[in-house]
RNA sequence: GGUUCCUUAGCCAAGUGGUAAGGCAAUAGACUGCAACUCUGUGAUCAUCAGUUCAAAUCUGAUAGGAACCUCCA
């Protein structure tokens, strides 16, 4: 099987990526919070880690991705206050919201998409057993996880505890034993809560995903990733509790996508300088998203600029015109056959499977390309060469997630296509013009 | 202040020790009924300075600028 390498964040390195389990690989991606529609920003570990998952899935392995929906969070609370609706109302809306992203955007089905509100009895479970353990206290109902029962808080993020607690703001009254513990469970008087034995309340963000992870697929998963700005603290807690608990790591491998920038800084809702991934797929459309947001290397901030996107636009477009002409020759010619170009897609593989390295994975795309090109221009073209490399281009696109819905001409277009040339041979350029820009409608040229 | 990281042609972006991939834009040309498409040609010594080395964009140090995180955020 392809050697894959990935950056893992907790050694700073890249590695080889060695499965727990032969040919199968369990990943999990942290969702979003549903209080509001997600924006293009977000979309991005949602393209990038659904392509590693297609290239795991190219190269021969079983893949279990899971991604959690957090539907339990202040931030629905008081959304759903101000918009007067109840939480479940608004974060089943911002679900269905999401999941017709995730479609537009060819995002390959998921394992599983387990909610915090369904998985409240084992959250509450996991926090008891961490109190038991002595990895957690109760304080007037509120439970903190004790970082200083482990040694290697900070590991994960590379910082270690002097510097945080500089860092930390210092809180007055505090009930906490050091700044840096952190929420388990929080008593509440507003929206909704569970019932537990230290409390009425909510639990804290960063316990559900590792009971999440625990519950669907096991105490140590291949890989866990997620937007970098979760590493510290929302990964280094999940990682230390579960160190706690399991005496072992969380993930072996951890990885973070870089951020959107705009105006060179961070899309962020807290910043409002954002658009929107609905906007953003229905403007420009699923495939200019999806190749402008793998155009550059996942680690590295990704700047979403007027330019970025005419630059991809133009892109997409070379690409489809190319496969458009070849399908043009190949429906009439009646030729069908299954054979790629080997040569090149070995190539591309290769090239994701370098830690994602999507730009010199394009690269062998605009090579294939312009072969095909150079072919397709060739007046004694070969059906087989041009069906091969279209194929191979095809099936480098399908592991991006790119699809042009690119279908074989029927016997009405195949009719219509030659009578645009005959036209054109018989110097009638009014009826060929008329024609040709029904064929363009019709998306065939 | 701390941690992690970034700075390559107008723009996007690879390359991490042997003398700068690719794409977009621009421009010149070929093709073409016209347009589009396509093909060919044309551009950077790699933020700055110093060092290591036979050899550095690539390693080391410093300087400048920028980002993320340390507080809810992909």
């Amino acid at each position: 099987m392809k050697v894959i390498k990935l950056y893992n964040s907790k050694s700073l390195k890249i590695e080889e990526f060695v499965p727990i389990k032969e040919k199968e690989v369990t990943m999990y991606v942290c969702g979003p919070t549903v209080y509001d529609h997600i924006h293009i920003g977000n979309a991005r570990p949602l393209v990038v880690f659904d392509t590693l998952k297609r290239l795991f899935m190219a190269v021969g392995y079983d893949v279990k991705y899971v991604s959690n929906y957090t539907d339990v969070d202040d931030k629905i609370i008081n959304r759903s206050k101000s918009l007067n609706v109840s939480e479940k109302e608004l974060s089943e809306e911002m679900i269905k919201a999401y999941e017709k992203i995730k479609l537009a955007l060819n995002v390959s089905k998921m394992h599983k998409t387990p909610k915090v509100t369904e998985t409240m009895d084992d959250i509450i479970k996991f926090i008891d057993e961490l109190i038991l353990s002595g990895n957690a206290y109760v304080v007037d109902g509120d439970v903190y996880f004790r970082i200083n029962s482990l040694s290697d808080y900070g590991s994960l993020s590379h910082q270690n505890l002097e510097d945080l607690k500089s860092g930390a703001r210092v809180e007055e009254n505090s009930k906490k034993e050091n700044p840096l513990d952190f929420v388990l469970w929080k008593e509440t008087k507003t929206g909704v809560k569970w019932e537990s034995s230290y409390s009425f309340g909510r639990p804290g963000w960063h316990s559900e995903c590792v009971v999440m992870i625990k519950k669907e697929l096991g105490n140590l998963i291949d890989i866990h990733a997620g937007g970098s700005d979760l590493r510290f603290p929302h990964h280094e807690n999940e990682r230390i509790q579960a160190k706690a608990l399991y005496g072992s790591e969380l993930a072996n491998y951890w990885l973070h996508n870089g951020m959107l920038t705009f105006g060179g800084e961070k899309m962020s809702k807290s910043l409002g300088n954002l658009i929107s991934a609905k906007e953003a797929v229905e403007k420009f459309g699923a495939n200019l998203v999806r190749w402008l947001l793998l155009s550059s290397h996942y680690r590295d901030a990704l700047p979403f600029t007027d330019e970025s996107i005419k630059n991809a636009g133009s892109e997409i477009l070379k690409i489809e015109t190319a496969l458009k002409q070849a399908n043009v020759i190949l429906s009439l010619n009646s030729f069908k056959d299954e054979k790629i170009d080997e040569e090149s897609y070995d190539l591309f593989l290769n090239q994701l499977s370098n830690d994602i390295n999507t730009p010199n994975a394009y690269t062998v795309i605009f090579d294939t390309i312009k072969k095909l090109n150079i072919l397709l221009r060739n007046k004694e073209y070969s059906v087989f060469e041009i069906s091969k490399y279209q194929n191979s281009i095809l099936k480098m696109l399908d592991i991006l997630g790119i699809d042009f819905k690119i279908k074989n001409l029927d016997n009405d277009e195949k009719q219509l296509y030659l009578k645009w040339q005959e036209f054109k041979q018989a110097k009638n350029f009014k009826e060929a013009d008329l024609i040709r820009e029904s064929l363009i409608q019709k998306g065939i040229i």
